[in-house]
RNA sequence: UCCUCCUUAGCUCAGCUGGUUAGAGCAUCUGACUGUUAAUCAGAGGGUCCUUGGUUCGAGCCCAAGAGGAGGAG
């Protein structure tokens, strides 16, 4: 993987830049759809990559790993030749299910165990395991196994925990070293800050991650539940530290405007689930604002979803039709909004990227910032 | 013409030997959702209990008449 930056706003810290992976390039920043089971759930790969305009993808390791299983994945091929995306593709390591499933799992030192969600089987991952299945499946970014912890986590827990991040931190490494890629084409290893809320323990951990052999670097912890202002004052201080030279990955964020927040900060990659799950929810994120769909007053109004960001599915549906199928449960509704919203997304970071390298970034955030929290 | 059964929320129906403010599912409306255990979850509104009269301290429930519906007999 290679990263070359572009510009750097004057304003912020914002930047655009270019990542090269065996899978083609990505410009950054950018907004990764979740695919969490090998699917970006109710969207088509063609819709993804024609009407989107995805770059890149994610995966999940503990869901993938449940099922199909690495014996499916391998013998296709790994998870490209699967899912035939054939773009980059970054996995989450499970630490993410570390902190979601926490009703179903155990953590030690050596690892974590996990009653599966699906059949209620035991399953440990550790970190050298993690990046065992993340080689078997074949992204191009994989992601260290730490722990996400929870919000409020009090500063004792936050310290062990992050301490224990580290110390997977250093055995995923060693393995990633140790392990070679399967398909032919090469991956590379981010490491993730943690640190909850606490600016010491950010700052700590950013320098931890900051001092790896990295190509980029992950923020994790974020964006679970904890206010807004907190999110930015820790991402901030987190980018800080890390190096200018490397992406930087915010896990897990957000609303359209948390992203541009973020980009503002020196944030390059993004990815959440929120455009694709609050679209097969009803909800809507345009260029004007948020909309539910399921509300009377969108059933009269047959003026398109969304003039603004091109797109088929944006600017042909209406929302009067949009929001007969989203309330008769039509599964076409989920699969309009699921590639409305994304598309929303990616022209959302295609703009600040041009913006940047126009060099009228901030001014364009400022007021967008105001438009897209917006409740229609 | 007679007999039997039915009538409770927009719809389909619960509602005990009569006893607080008549419930459910669906539908409607509204809200939540941030490295997906989620096409999910939560909340709200909505009633002349067919009508009228009676019995009773008290009636959705018992009695009478009527209205509407379903089935059966002739």
């Amino acid at each position: 993987m290679k990263f070359s930056l572009g510009h750097t706003d004057q304003k912020s810290a914002a930047r655009s830049g270019v990542i090269t992976t065996d899978h083609g390039t990505i410009e950054t920043p950018i907004f990764m759809p979740v695919g969490t089971a090998g699917s970006v759930k109710a969207v088509q790969q063609r819709e993804l990559e024609n009407d989107i305009q995805a770059e890149i993808i994610l995966g999940n390791t503990y869901h993938l790993y449940l099922r199909p299983g690495l014996e499916i994945l391998e013998e296709a091929g790994g998870l490209h030749e699967f899912n035939s995306w054939n773009r980059p593709i970054l996995t989450d390591s499970g630490g993410y299910q570390v902190y979601s499933l926490s009703q179903n799992r155990k953590i030690s030192e050596e690892g974590a165990v996990f009653k599966s969600h699906i059949d209620g089987s035991k399953h440990m991952f550790s970190p050298e395991k993690a990046i065992d299945i993340q080689r078997s499946i074949g992204a191009d970014i994989i992601m260290a196994f730490d722990e996400c912890t929870p919000y409020p986590c009090d500063f004792g827990y936050a310290k062990k925990s992050m301490e224990l991040t580290h110390r997977w931190l250093k055995r995923c490494f060693d393995r990633f070293h140790k392990t070679e890629h399967r398909y032919g084409y090469t991956q590379t290893l981010f490491p993730i800050v943690q640190g909850s809320t606490y600016k010491e323990l950010r700052k700590e951990s950013a320098k931890v991650i900051a001092d790896t052999d990295s190509e980029g670097n992950a923020i994790g912890g974020l964006s679970v539940g904890e206010p807004h202002e907190d999110m930015y004052e820790m991402t901030g201080l987190v980018c800080d530290i890390l190096p200018k030279e490397k992406p930087r990955y915010l896990m897990g964020v957000g609303t359209p405007s948390n992203i541009l927040e973020c980009i503002a900060l020196g944030v390059d990659m993004f990815d959440c689930v929120m455009p694709t799950r609050n679209a097969r929810n009803g909800m809507l994120f345009t260029s004007e604002g948020i909309l539910n769909m399921r509300n009377e007053k969108w059933k009269n109004d047959h003026s398109p979803i969304d003039l603004n960001i091109g797109g088929y599915v944006s600017s042909n549906y209406s929302k009067a039709y949009l929001r007969h199928l989203t309330v008769s449960k039509e599964i076409l509704g989920a699969q309009i909004a699921s590639i409305h919203n994304l598309t929303f997304y990616l022209w959302l970071v295609k703009e600040a990227r041009n913006h940047i390298n126009k060099g009228t970034f901030y001014d364009w955030k400022e007021s967008m910032v105001k438009k897209l929290d917006t409740r229609l």
